[in-house]
DNA sequence: CATGAATGAGGCTTCATTCAT
DNA sequence: AATGAATGAAGCCTCATTCAT
C-alpha cells in the first residue's frame, strides 16, 4: 500500500498502556528496519521484537509504510540536512562551512543504518520520496537566500546560480556522506570534511576578492 | 535455497533460436522494469511482454535479479560516469569540462527510468550494490589521476585530495542529474551544464594563479 | 532452503481453538495420506480436508514430511514392533509365542495402510528412516536383553548370537506381515502365526533338551 | 506415468549408433539414480549424464519409470533372490545353506544401492510391486517344493507349512540384508551367514531326529 | 536419429490483513 | 486493548513432455 491510500488514520492513543505499547511497536520497528531493511521485515517481525500480538499492529498502524514514517518522525532529531551556514553572518565563513559539514558527517556517521534505510524507501515509496524531494527543495531554497546574501556582500562569485548552486553543494556532500557511511566504504570524517569545505570555499569562490 | 542450489549459471544459448529468445527476454524486462519499477515487476509480466512461457525465463535466468544485470549489462553502453576531461592537454579547458558534463546530463535525461532503476536494485540487492559501489571506486580513481597531473601541471589547487575531490565532483553531478531526470525534477540542462562547470571550474582553482 | 531457513519449528498451539485445528489437520493428512499415499497427496488435499485454509497448514507444519511424522506420532500406540515374549517366567512358552505374534499380526492387518506409508517414506526421507532404524535397534537390544537371559536359563540354544538373532526373527515377522498385508497377499493370520510360532521355537531350540 | 500406462512401447534401436545410445542411457540412469534416489533423479540429469539431450530419451523410453526397469534388466545378473539351497540332494545340507546365504548377503553388500532402489520404487510404483510380489511368490513355491522334498525324507520337521515356511525364511534374510546393506548398518558378512544358517537349520529341524 | 529450446499445468509458500475471543 | 489463529490471493518455480530444426 502506498503512502498515500491513507484509509483510515489511526487516532493517537488514550491510555498510558496504548502509548506505551505504540511506543514499544516505533522502537521495534526501528530495530527490526535497521536489522532486515524495510522490504524484508515483515510486520509479524515487528510485533515479536515488540512482544506484542500480530492484532495490535492495527490498533495503531495501517501499514507498514505508517509505521516506517512514525520510525522517521521519533528518529528526526538525530538526523539533519547537509547545512549551509549561515555566513553571511559569521566572522569566519570557512569555520561555520566546517563545522556545518562536519556536524553532517558524524549525524550520517552514527545513523548510517537509517539513512539507507531513507534512501531504500524513497526508491520503494513514490509519496515517501515526493515528501522528501518537497524537503531537499526547501532546505535549497534556505540555502540559496544565504548564497544570495553573500554575492550581494560580494563575498561569493556573482556569476553562480545561487539555488542550482544550492542543490549542486548540498548533493554534494549527501551523497558522499551516503558512500561512505550507507554504503559502507567508512572514510574517515576528517579527509570528508576538508575536502568538502575546501572545495566548497573554491566553488564559491570564498576568499578571493570578488570585488 | 539450499547450499547445493547456490549459483547453477545458465549457459548462454547455442542455437540461434535460443539467442533470439534471450534477447527477447532481457529487452522485454527492460521495458516491464522502466514501467512498473523493479519490485513491482512479476517474471510472469516479463515473459508475457516476450511472448513466451514462463518456464522459458528459468532456460536462461535464475532470479529477477539476475535478468535485470542482464538488462544492465545490455544498456551500459548507453549509461556513463561522469568523467574528469582531458584537462591537461586542452587548449580551451572550461570548454572540455562543459562538453563532459553536458553528455553526462543528456545521456541521464535519456535514461532517467533505468538510472532510477540502479539506485532501486542498488538499495534492494547487496550484490549489485557492492558491484556498483566497486566500479563507481574504479572511475573515482581514473578521473583522481586526472586531477593529480593537472596538479601536477600547475593547472589546480594543489592542496586537494585528489581521489576524495573525483568522488565529490562526481557524486555532485551525479546527484543533480538523478533529483532532475529520476525524481523528476526536470530541471533544464542548460542550467545544470552552466553550474556545474563553473563550480567544478572554481573548486579545482582552474584558471588561478596556481603557481 | 537457506542455511538459516534450517528449522523453525512451529510451537504448539497456545489457544483450544488452535489445538482443535492442529489435531484436525492431523487427523486429515492421515485420511489422505492413506487414501493417496505419501507422494501423491497434496498439501491442498489435507488443508480441504480439514476444512481450513492453505495458509492454516504452515501455522502448525512446515512441510508434509513435518506432518506425517505428527500422524506416525499420533498413530504409535496402534502400532508395535514384533516383540520377544517373557518366555524365561512362563509357564506354558510356546503360548505366550504364539500370542505375542498374533497381537502383531493383528495389530499390523488393522494398520496395514499406515505401515505401507511408513515403508514408503522411509525409502523417500532420509531422516524418517534414521529415525525408524534407531528405534529398531533399540527394540532388537530389548529383545536381545530376553534371549540372553533364556540362554543363561538353558532354555534357548546357547550358540546363537542373542542380537543377531532379534533382529532375524523380528525381521522375518515384520517382512511376513508386510507382505501380507500392506502388499494385499492378506494370508490368513492363523497361518501367519502357527508357521512363525513353530519356526520361532525350532529356531531357537526351545523345549530341547538345550543342557 | 504408472507402469501399466504403457503409451507406445518404443522398439529395440536398428541401428548400431541407436544400440550405443540406448546403452549410455541405461547406464547413465543407473549412475544418477544410485547417486540421488529414483524420485529426485530428473530426465535431464540422466540424459546429462549420458551426454544426449533431452529429446534423445524419448526415442528409446516412454518414461522415468520405463528406463528404471531397463536398469534393472540390465543388472539382473548381479543380483539374486535369496536362494534356498536344494538340500535333499546334497550331502552336506548345512554347506549349502551357508554357501547359499553368504552369496545372497554378498550380492546385496555389493549391490546396496540398487537394493535400495527397488524398495524405493516398489513403494511407488503398484506395477512393479505387483511384479516383485509375482516373483517372490514364484520363488517361494520352489522353494517350498525343496522344503516339501526334505519333509518327505525325514530331514525337516513335518510339521511346518512349506510355502509359509518359505517365505517367513527367505523374508528374514532379505529383512537383515536390507537393514545391513541398504540401510547402512553394515553389520559384518560372517556374522550374519552364521546366525542366519544356524537359525534356518534349527527353524527348519534339520539334524533332529525327525523320524 | 539427435538436438535442445519451448511449453504450461500444477504444486508450494508467503504474509498482509481480518476477526472471533 | 490485546490476542493469535485463520485466511487466501498472489507469485514463484519445477520438470516431464513436445516439437521444429
Amino acid at each position: 500500500m502506498a503512502l498515500s491510500d491513507v484509509p483510515l488514520p489511526k487516532g493517537p492513543p488514550t491510555t498510558a498502556r496504548g502509548v506505551r505499547t505504540r511506543a514499544a511497536l516505533v522502537s521495534a520497528a526501528r530495530t527490526v528496519f535497521e536489522r532486515d531493511g524495510f522490504l524484508a521485515s515483515r510486520l509479524t517481525d515487528i510485533t515479536a521484537e515488540a512482544q506484542c500480538s500480530t492484532g495490535t499492529f492495527y490498533t495503531y498502524f495501517v501499514s507498514k509504510e505508517e509505521i516506517f514514517m512514525a520510525v522517521m518522525e521519533a528518529a528526526k532529531d538525530e538526523m539533519m540536512h547537509p547545512g549551509m551556514p549561515h555566513v553571511a553572518e559569521a566572522e569566519d565563513p570557512m569555520a561555520v562551512i566546517e563545522a556545518s559539514n562536519r556536524a553532517y558527517f558524524e549525524t550520517y556517521k552514527r545513523n548510517g543504518r537509517l539513512m539507507m534505510l531513507q534512501e531504500q524507501v524513497a526508491t520503494i515509496d513514490a509519496d515517501f520520496r515526493a515528501q522528501r524531494l518537497q524537503r531537499g527543495e526547501a532546505f535549497a531554497h534556505r540555502n540559496a537566500k544565504s548564497i544570495q546574501k553573500m554575492q550581494d556582500a560580494g563575498l561569493v562569485d556573482a556569476d553562480l546560480d545561487p539555488i542550482m548552486t544550492s542543490r549542486a553543494l548540498s548533493g554534494m556532500v549527501s551523497r558522499l556522506a551516503y558512500s561512505s557511511f550507507a554504503l559502507g566504504e567508512n572514510w574517515p570524517v576528517d579527509d570528508l570534511v576538508e575536502t568538502t569545505t575546501l572545495l566548497w570555499a573554491n566553488a564559491l569562490g570564498l576568499g578571493n576578492r570578488v570585488a
